[in-house]
DNA sequence: TTGACAAGTGACCTTTCGTTCACTATAATA
DNA sequence: TATTATAGTGAACGAAAGGTCACTTGTCAA
């Protein structure tokens, strides 16, 4: 039952710093959020930077188990309107699920202060979503469904966009619903342009 | 002599808002960084908060000034080669002008906590962006230089990933000189898509 | 049953924060 | 010249921060 506290105190940690940044975060709050006093968190953690640090562990890990190896790439879309669908599905998890959504907000947060957090951000936001699709796009231009090109470029160029709308999401949740429907229509626009009919 | 303390207080409100956040930073330091004592700050500002929203007032009228109205939208470009010409020398600038380097920083720093801060960013990372280029777009396509399509949906598709590439040298400054090469070959292979031969 | 240990408490410490205030120096105004 | 407003100083304040510590409680192994 002990060991439980210190999950979710990483837990707590991730909703605040996601809400306030590091600087903007103290333990007495978040000690409170549990139901505990603030020496209770230290029983845990001998100090807040090693709070953070800890949950730096722990997304770098969720992140490399996820999304790490070539393993979790996703199946290559056997037509342009499963690619649509794939999109839509991942679109759909990223922008609804709360703790990818802290997560994103974190790293938005301290990616200028902790050198990890930079370097997951890039991952995150850029270089992981472009390699996944490369990868994707690859697939789809050896099975006939996109025109010969530099995937990398369209990976960059289908991914970015949509990064750009799902940031939109985290930033003005009530406008989550609209930005989905307009990665939908960029995700046929995208095919229309570079599908092959 | 006197007033200009008060800009400068800005000035270096900007530089250490962008670099710390809000809660990151104190007044201390602030204040020490112009030389002056903690107290001559409120000489000029009341609080910490009347420090932020006044730079914030000075973000969106600066933002107003020069991409608020049609006044200000770049000239369409009359050959494919000078719409990547007018983008190379729009993100030279942003990103090599400190200035509007720390209001990306402070925009991405603040978006959470503050509704006008919310606001600016999603002008100035999407909308404005978007908009500007549906215009030049727009006007292209008029030309005959651009193939027949939706401006708007063009213009998203060709600012987000610059955009992204620009967050990306806020993030990890080393990267610039790579980041605008990457930015310049995805304006050439965007033409080479939609541009009419 | 006892001993040991992990988890949690509450009082306390030090530092730093934002802010105030009585005061000084300076430069413009009447 | 006398006055007054402005800019800046330095000491002080209360609140809040991160962190420590002696102590209690509950659980499990010996």
């Amino acid at each position: 039952m002990a060991n439980d506290t210190k999950e979710r105190i990483l837990a707590a940690a991730l909703e605040m710093f996601s809400q306030n940044g590091y600087a903007g975060t103290n333990i007495r709050e978040l000690s409170a959020s549990l139901g505990l006093v603030k020496s209770g968190v230290y029983k845990h953690y001998e100090s807040k930077e090693a709070i953070w640090n800890a949950l730096l562990d722990q997304m770098i890990a969720y992140y490399a188990d996820h999304f790490g190896s070539a393993d979790h790439l996703p199946p290559v879309p056997d037509s342009q309107e499963a690619l649509t669908r794939l999109t839509m599905q991942m679109v759909n998890i990223t922008v609804h699920d709360e703790k990818i959504i802290m997560t994103r907000k974190v790293l938005t947060l301290e990616q200028f202060r902790d050198d990890r957090a930079r370097e997951l951000a890039t991952r995150h936001f850029l270089t992981g979503l472009t390699d996944m699709f490369t990868h994707v796009f690859t697939g789809m231009m050896d099975k006939g469904l996109l025109r010969k090109d530099d995937p990398k470029m369209l990976a960059f160029s289908y991914t970015t966009p949509i990064s750009a709308l799902i940031h939109l999401c985290d930033r003005e949740p009530e406008k989550t619903e609209d930005a989905i429907r307009k990665i939908e229509a960029f995700s046929r626009h995208f095919l229309a342009t570079y599908g092959v009919k």
